[in-house]
DNA sequence: CTAAAACCTCACGTCGGCGTGAGGGGCAAG
DNA sequence: CTTGCCCCTCACGCCGACGTGAGGTTTTAG
C-alpha cells in the first residue's frame, strides 16, 4: 500500500510516517518513480511505534528497541536495554500514580471538607518580603 | 531564604525557579535591592510543582490547578478541572502500562524462547518493493 | 576596603515530533 | 490531452521547559 492508505489505516499523518522513515523506524520500499510502498504488516508496526512514543520513549530509543522486539537480535545487551526501558516506564508510572493520588486527595478534600485533614501538608505563606 | 538556597534544597535549578515565577507558579517576595526571598513553605511548593510537571502537566495547567490545591478556590468548575486532569493522568498511566506489558512480553520471549508464543502478532516483511 | 560569591535582567539556543506550505512529478479516468 | 488526486523533496515554523552566556549589582567573608 502507499503512504496515504497507511496513514488512513493507522490514524497517523503522512508527515509522521515520513518522519518515521527519516528516523529509520519504518523504512518502506520504493517504486521506480520514488513512491513509498508499505507491506500490510506496517500497520502493526506503526501501532507499536505509537505505543512506544505514547510511553514517552524517544525515536532513538525506539530505534534501539525495535530490533529486539522483532526478535532479530537477542543478546545480553539487547535484553539489558529492554529491561532498562521497562524500568524507566515503571518509574514514570510511579510518578504518575503519585501525582494522581495527590490530585485525588485534593478532590476528596474539595468534595467533603468535613474533616480537617492535612494530607497536603501546609501550603500557606508562600512568600515573604525582605 | 534566597533563590540559591531554595534551589539547593529542592534540587531544581535557579533558572527553573525564575521560570516558575515567570509562569506565576511561585512568586517570591523581593528585597529592596530586587533579590527574591522565599518562605520555607516554598520548598514543598516546588516539590508539588515538580510532581505535576513529572506527570506531564503543562505550566498553564499547573497554574490553573494550584489555587484548587491550595484550597483557596473550591467551585464546581475547579472540581471539574481537578477531575479532568486526574483522568488525563489515568489515561496516561493506562498507555504506559500497555507499553510496559508489551516490553515485558518481549523480555519474557527473549529469555525463554521455549514457547512458540505470538503475543507480538507478526512483525515480519515490513516493506515490499513495487 | 576589596575580592569573591551570589544575585539580577535580558535574550538567544536547544530538542523532539511533527505541521505546514512551496514547488513540482506520476498515474488512472474521461 | 487534460483534469484531478496522490505522491515527492526541501525546508522553515512551533512549543515548552528550561540551559547558557553577557553584562551589571548586591551581599558576604577576610
Amino acid at each position: 500500500m502507499r503512504i496515504g492508505e497507511l496513514a488512513a489505516r493507522t490514524g497517523v499523518s503522512v508527515r509522521a510516517l515520513r518522519y518515521y522513515e527519516e528516523q529509520a523506524l519504518l523504512v518502506p520500499g520504493r517504486s521506480g518513480s520514488g513512491q513509498r510502498h508499505y507491506a500490510p504488516a506496517a500497520v502493526d508496526r506503526v501501532g507499536l511505534i505509537q505505543t512506544l512514543y505514547a510511553a514517552g520513549l524517544s525515536s532513538r530509543t525506539i530505534l534501539d528497541l525495535l530490533p529486539c522486539v522483532d526478535a532479530k537480535v537477542n543478546t545480553p545487551e539487547s535484553r539489558a536495554l529492554l529491561r532498562a526501558e521497562r524500568d524507566r516506564i515503571d518509574e514514570q508510572i510511579t510518578r504518575l500514580v503519585q501525582a494522581r493520588d495527590r490530585l485525588d486527595g485534593v478532590i476528596a478534600h474539595s468534595e467533603g471538607p468535613a474533616s480537617g485533614c492535612a494530607f497536603l501538608e501546609s501550603e500557606s505563606a508562600l512568600s515573604s518580603s525582605a
